[in-house]
DNA sequence: GTCCCGTGAG
DNA sequence: CTCACCGGAC
């Protein structure tokens, strides 16, 4: 996702953005969720991870990733390997509609990058597959860049804490880009977004969100708006 | 805006 | 049975 200008001061004036991220790194500490492509740094491996995860639940990448990388630890060996090979280990993940996605992805990976995984934003998007949210997690999660990332996850996290009008196109606009961008850690985005993407998991549910466990109960405008029943949920 | 494979939870 | 899933292509 590209980096937008904005001008941070005047979106989140009204806000304590210090105050917010010591409260998510202070609630992680005893809530993080481990998986096994947390904290990776090569290139290979957290694209593979995102790939998966692609509108799929991080419980059934669990299940199959150790697999896959054990038997392709590394690009080349993916590179080398014929689809038959590849594909019987990601049918648990619901993949007619990927797999040739997938499969045109490793074709470009070893024709045009040489196996090199391009690491900015432009070559990323331009793979089979791959759209803003994997591009920019791919270079957030290896080199801990200040980007804007936006999943649904964390559009809803973001939109009810601000106030923003949450729809199916949130994770596309322009807005959001700005509000995640100026609420971003930018001392150390990789983590940030782990912390804000299990806080979306574990308590800013979709339904049903625990806002009694919520450290923003008070100043969440989704939560105070939800108590004044002037709204439903967002 | 709308569809998308499998799986598990409800 | 219905629904959502650390989105992307069309």
């Amino acid at each position: 996702m590209k980096k937008t200008s904005v001008n941070c001061k005047a979106l989140l004036d009204e806000f304590n953005v210090k105050y917010f991220h010591e409260k998510l790194f202070s609630w992680w500490k005893d809530h993080k969720r481990v998986y096994p492509w947390r904290f990776e740094k090569d290139p290979y491996k957290v694209l593979i991870a995102e790939t998966f995860l692609h509108r799929t639940n991080s419980s059934q990448v669990e299940k199959i990733y150790k697999d896959f990388i054990k038997k392709f630890p590394e690009i080349k060996s993916l590179l080398k390997a014929k689809k038959e090979e590849i594909l019987p280990l990601l049918q648990s993940l619901g993949w007619r509609w990927r797999q040739e996605l997938f499969n045109k992805m490793i074709l470009i990976l070893r024709e045009k990058y040489g196996g090199n995984i391009p690491l900015n934003y432009k070559e990323l998007k331009s793979l089979p597959g791959i759209g803003d949210y994997i591009a920019a997690a791919v270079i957030i999660f290896t080199l801990n860049t200040p980007l804007p990332l936006l999943d649904s996850n964390i559009v809803r996290v973001t939109g009810r804490l601000f106030c923003l009008k949450i729809t199916d196109s949130s994770r596309r606009s322009r807005l959001f880009r700005d509000y995640i961008y100026c609420f971003l850690y930018k001392n150390d985005p990789r983590v940030f977004y782990y912390v804000l993407i299990d806080f979306a998991a574990l308590v800013c549910k979709p339904k049903n969100p625990d806002c009694n466990k919520c450290p923003f109960e008070n100043i969440c405008c989704f939560y105070n708006r939800h108590r004044e029943g002037s709204h439903g949920i967002n």
